[in-house]
DNA sequence: CTAAACTGTGTCCCTTGGATACAGAGTACT
DNA sequence: AGTACTCTGTATCCAAGGGACACAGTTTAG
C-alpha cells in the first residue's frame, strides 16, 4: 500500500531537478545524497512496485529514520520524480551513421527497455509532470534525429510523444522480462471462449494465432508508425507544402 | 492522498466484471448497486483524481457507511476497475459505410474522448489488467473493422494495442478541456531557454512553432500510424506474403 | 413460524505520509 | 580560540485511509 501524495511542490522539484547541487554549508555534512536516496528508492519499486515503496522502506534501506529523508525531499511524489529521472537516465547516442528512421527506431528500442526494467516508470508517468533533464534529453534527441527532414518543429515534438507512448504503452503490455509466449492471446482467448456471439471477429481473430509466435507488438506498432513517418517526409521532400498534419481541418480525417 | 490497495482479488473481480447479475437472495434487499458505486466513485474521481477517491467519501455520497461498500466490493482497487468499465463504456456504433481507415479514426477519436473526460483512467490503466466487457468490445471493434484486410490475427490485435496507447498517451498530454494553445511549447520552452547548448535541436524546433497552433498531437499521430497501417495493407493486398511485421528478424529495422 | 442467510453498522487496528520541536555537529566570523 | 549560527538526524505526534470483525436487524425459504 502507498500514499499517493496529491500535491507536488513544483518549486521545490525544479530545484531538486534542475537546480545545481549547491556550494558549501555550514552545519554538519549531509550523510546521504540525492541520487543515494533515488536509487535506493528504484531498488525498492523495482522489487514491490510503486505500493511497496514507502518512506520507511527507503529509510531503512539506508539506515536512517524515516524523517531523514524530508531534509532531502519535499515528499513521496518528489522522490518518484527522482527515481523517474535516474531510471530513465540519459538517452543512448545515435548509432553512428544512421539516418533518421534507425535512430527513432533504435531510440524507440532503447526507451522500451528502460521503462521495461522499471515497471514502475509506467505509473510514475501519469499525468502532466515537470520533465528532468534526462527526460528533455530524450525528446532532443528525437527532434535532432529529426532535423532536416522537412518536418515542422510542432511536427518533430509530435513524433516525440507518439514515439514515448508507443514505447511506454508497450512496456506496460509486455509481460515482465520475456513474455511467455502467446500470454496476451491466452489471457483473451479465455474471456472470449464461450463468448463468441459477442466477440466473433476477436475470435476469428484468436484462432488465427499461432500461440507459439513471440509478440511482436512492439516490432509491429514501432514499424507502422516510422512508415507513416516516412511517407510523410517523401511527402515534404517531393513538395514542402503538402501532407498530413499540416492541414488542421477540423476532424482531420487525413488520407 | 489515496492508498493503492496492491494485491486485486482477481477471481472475485472476474465475478463483479463479467459474472451474471444472480438471482433471488434471501436477505434484506440490498440497498445499492454495483453501478450506483461506480457511479458515484466515477464522479468523485472526476472531480479530485484517483487520490480523492476514497471509500469514505464514495460512501458519504451513497449516504451509507463506508463498511456497508464492502458488502458490494471486494476493495478500493476492484471499485477502481468496475469505474473504468463504466466510465469506458460501450464503443460506439462504427460510422455508416466506413471503410476501415474512416473506422479506426473515428474510433480512436472516441476514445481519446473517453480518456479525456475522466483523467483519472489513465492511472487507472496501468499494468496488467482484467479486461471487462466494455473493454474487450473496443477492441472487438477494431479487429472488426481490419477483418478482411488481410493483416493476421495477431497484426489485427497489434493494431488495437497501439491505437489504444495513442488515445491513452495522448489524452494525458492534452491539457483537460481543449488545450491552452501552446502550453506545451510554453513548458518545454521554459526549460530549453538558457540551456539552448545542451538542447539545441529542441530549441531550434521550439522556434519555428506558432504558439497560437493548436496542439495537433492526436491528428498528428493518428494520422501516421494509419498511413503505416495503410501501407501495409496496400502490400499485403499486392502480394499477401509481403511486409512489415511479418518478418519477425531480431531487431526488426524494417523498411 | 422458525431457521437460515444476508445487509448495514459500529468499533477497532495497522500502515502510511507528514508536521514539529529538539539535541548535536560542524562552520564562519570575531 | 571561542562563540554564534546553521544545518542534520531523530523522536514524538497526528490524521487519514483501507480493511477485519462481530453484531443486530431484515427478509425469505421451507
Amino acid at each position: 500500500m502507498t500514499v499517493e501524495t496529491g500535491g507536488v511542490d513544483k518549486r521545490r522539484l525544479f530545484e531538486l531537478l534542475w537546480g545545481t547541487p549547491a556550494g558549501p554549508r555550514r552545519g554538519p555534512r549531509p550523510t546521504l545524497t540525492l541520487a543515494a536516496i533515488a536509487r535506493a528508492g528504484i531498488a525498492i519499486a523495482d522489487a514491490d512496485g510503486l505500493e511497496g515503496l514507502t518512506m520507511q522502506r527507503v529509510a531503512e534501506s539506508l539506515d536512517v529514520t524515516k524523517m531523514a529523508l524530508y531534509r532531502y525531499v519535499p515528499g513521496r511524489a518528489e522522490l518518484v520524480a527522482l527515481m523517474l529521472e535516474d531510471a530513465i537516465g540519459e538517452p543512448p547516442p545515435p548509432p553512428a551513421g544512421a539516418d533518421w528512421r534507425a535512430r527513432l527506431d533504435d531510440w524507440t528500442r532503447q526507451l522500451f527497455d528502460r521503462f521495461r526494467r522499471h515497471p514502475w516508470a509506467q505509473a510514475a508517468t501519469v499525468g502532466a509532470r515537470l520533465p528532468g533533464p534526462n527526460e528533455l534529453a530524450w525528446v532532443e534527441a528525437v527532434v535532432a534525429a529529426l532535423t532536416g527532414t522537412g518536418l515542422t518543429g510542432a511536427e518533430q515534438l509530435d513524433v516525440a510523444v507518439l514515439l514515448v507512448g508507443h514505447a511506454r504503452n508497450l512496456a506496460q503490455h509486455a509481460t515482465p522480462q520475456g513474455a511467455p509466449a502467446g500470454s496476451r492471446e491466452a489471457a483473451f482467448g479465455v474471456l472470449v471462449r464461450g463468448r463468441e456471439e459477442r466477440f466473433p471477429a476477436l475470435d476469428a481473430a484468436l484462432r488465427g494465432i499461432d500461440p507459439a509466435a513471440a509478440d511482436a507488438a512492439l516490432d509491429f506498432g514501432l514499424a507502422r508508425i516510422l512508415d507513416g513517418i516516412g511517407t510523410l517526409i517523401a511527402a515534404r521532400t517531393a513538395d514542402p507544402r503538402s501532407g498530413g498534419a499540416a492541414d488542421r481541418g477540423p476532424g482531420g480525417r487525413g488520407e
